[in-house]
DNA sequence: TAAAAATACTCCATAGGTATTTTAT
DNA sequence: ATAAAATACCTATGGAGTATTTTTA
């Protein structure tokens, strides 16, 4: 296995909700599908995140200390895409092109024949 | 499809060797698989990360710009791991316990008893 | 006893691989 | 001509779901 995001997303929501049930309503995830990803996460790094019973659910001294690291991480990660998508919207915005007719018939055919945008 | 950190290591992985071949190797991956990564990156952020010929594999303006929050996220993401490690390890060490037999055959059976571990 | 977590399955999307083709030096 | 990237296709793992069982307030 390998720890992802999706698992720091998981811890944080369950954290945030207190509840498996809740948190994945969150999530728009089933209630078994989140108990998984967070059972994965304990054994992958070997410690028990939260404590639960079946009316509760509370962060372990181990989970207190990982939450506040995984939030920032989440947070850095959303700011990076956030930011790559907006060059994204800057680097791929309509070019409007003028040209008399012997340009527009002879050399642009050739710099910019009709094929799907490559880059 | 999801960006994840496989997409960050292999796009860092690409930058590095500044060719898909040696860093597949690098990451024991196959080259088809990496430039299958870098494609999906790539087409999820609407950006070209790499000017590639056959030959030569270069970053592009973009590429450049996102190299170091990459690495910076990836760090982060490993110095958290490495952390919970640690915390795990600490944890699950020895106990050594010494009492008198009145002790030992009453009290410490009932609250060890002899089950695998559980946390 | 009722609400929430855990468990047992099923399914499908995708991470990964192999083999081949294309491309640029 | 050759080395590297791209592509086509295949497989197996695991992410997600449904249905059910277990648990505790």
């Amino acid at each position: 296995m390998n720890i992802s995001l999706r698992h720091l997303r998981a811890f944080s929501a369950v954290a945030e909700a207190e509840s498996f049930t809740a948190a994945a309503r969150q999530l728009f995830l089933t209630q078994s599908t989140l108990t998984k990803t967070i059972r994965e996460l304990e054994q992958e790094i070997g410690l028990a995140l939260f404590e639960r019973t079946t009316r509760k659910v509370a962060l372990t001294t181990q989970g207190n200390a990982f939450l506040p690291v995984a939030r920032r991480l989440l947070n850095d990660f959303e700011l990076l895409l956030s930011d790559l998508r907006e060059k994204s919207a800057g680097s791929s915005g309509s070019v409007y092109l003028a040209s008399g007719m012997a340009f527009a018939s002879s050399v642009l055919p050739v710099i910019c024949p009709l094929q799907p945008y490559q880059r």
